[in-house]
DNA sequence: CAAGAGTTTGACCAAATGGTCAGGATCACG
DNA sequence: CGTGATCCTGACCATTTGGTCAAACTCTTG
């Protein structure tokens, strides 16, 4: 069964249910922890009705992943050559943090994924990810050269980047648990440290 | 049956074995991910041995964790009032980022914990890990108000760090995809980056 | 070395879980 | 409105897995 492009009104309306069901169980409990019943009791289907629609629980986890792949890449991609750098870093750390606010589940869906070994999406680190991650790095490095940003490693510049904003949808329990937070007020508090951070940092001297 | 102290010779080093297997396959697997055969394997033992020493698979997991929050929470409590503050906030910095080189497996198992919302160990997040955070910060607070720091927000400071030095354990496939790295010299870099960025952040102007 | 404490295991069990299938219900469309 | 395609489900299955238990083995110690 082809399944690469739902045609049917129901095909539509149901695939997309089940996507969404199983992107909050998965990002919840990992894609061991998750069952067919329970993406099944979300998505209001019965669990025959999910084999229906995909051949596997894998093949759930595979389409929620590789769909999430080009979302999570966006942002970075964004880096406009001819903006400002140190603003264009820090509108790019600002991205991030509002991805983080407002897709937690897929962040931790990823997170869930890398710990874990990436066993699904070790090609795509590789390939797609590892060019445009270089492609940005020569980048930063050429606004170093001519003076525009302080000097530091591109590399481990983006990670610091991916670290801090995502940390935030990841570690939610723990920062919450610190903060008392039960509203999403402390994004803003967060927004503000980072953009000072990396202004500090990267503006040249 | 008591095992908070190992009685006999044989019971120390089977459960020593227990715990160290155990960290292997549950920080690689997640808790759901890992079955007790693969533990029983890793350890060398048959799988009802393990349960002779452990009632469940929980009580394993739980063991784990337990111990591991002590020795998580060390390098932060180390923050010495009386030292020069970017020097000390570097030096915390460097010393998690040695742990997340040296302890991958403890960090990832923290992780797996904490983005599938810590059932197991929220309390000591909001008890013990909260204070010492909120103690900390009280002290970096101080730091900030008789200019020896420049003015950032304490915990979200403490968050960032814990981010990115956590970043190259927990993310470690990724990180290695993307530098072709095999073994650690990478780590050298980090150190580097995270060095300067820090320092140029929390110097006073 | 006797004997009890401590250790180990094969065989077994119940529950959970991913997946199948035949047949029935429903929908789209000529 | 009829009919073929699409959609849905109850019943079922095989496997995995956490956990039990009685019996056997081994270690320690008086």
């Amino acid at each position: 069964m082809n399944m690469t492009r739902p045609k049917t009104r129901i095909q539509r309306k149901n695939t997309s249910a089940i996507l969404e069901a199983a992107l909050d169980v998965f990002s919840q409990h990992g894609f061991r922890g998750t069952t067919l019943d329970q993406i099944a009791q979300a998505a209001g289907l019965s669990k025959p009705n999910l084999l229906y629609y995909f051949a596997s629980k894998e093949a759930i986890h595979t389409a929620l992943l590789t769909g999430l792949m080009e979302t999570w890449l966006a942002p970075l991609r964004e880096l406009d050559p001819e903006g400002n750098p140190v603003d264009e870093i820090v509108a790019y750390v600002l991205r991030k943090l509002e991805m983080a606010r407002d897709y937690p589940r897929e962040s931790r869906l990823f997170a869930n994924e890398i710990v874990q070994g990436a066993p699904n999406i070790l090609d795509q680190i590789r390939g797609p990810l590892r060019d445009l991650v270089n492609d940005k790095a020569d980048l930063i490095e050429s606004w170093i050269l001519t003076g525009k940003l302080a000097s530091v490693d591109p590399h481990h510049l983006i990670f610091s980047i991916w670290s801090t904003t995502q940390h935030y949808a990841d570690f939610d329990v723990q920062i919450r648990g610190i903060l008392k937070a039960s509203d999403d007020a402390h994004f803003e508090d967060a927004a503000q440290f980072l953009s000072t951070l990396y202004r500090r940092a990267l503006t040249p001297s």
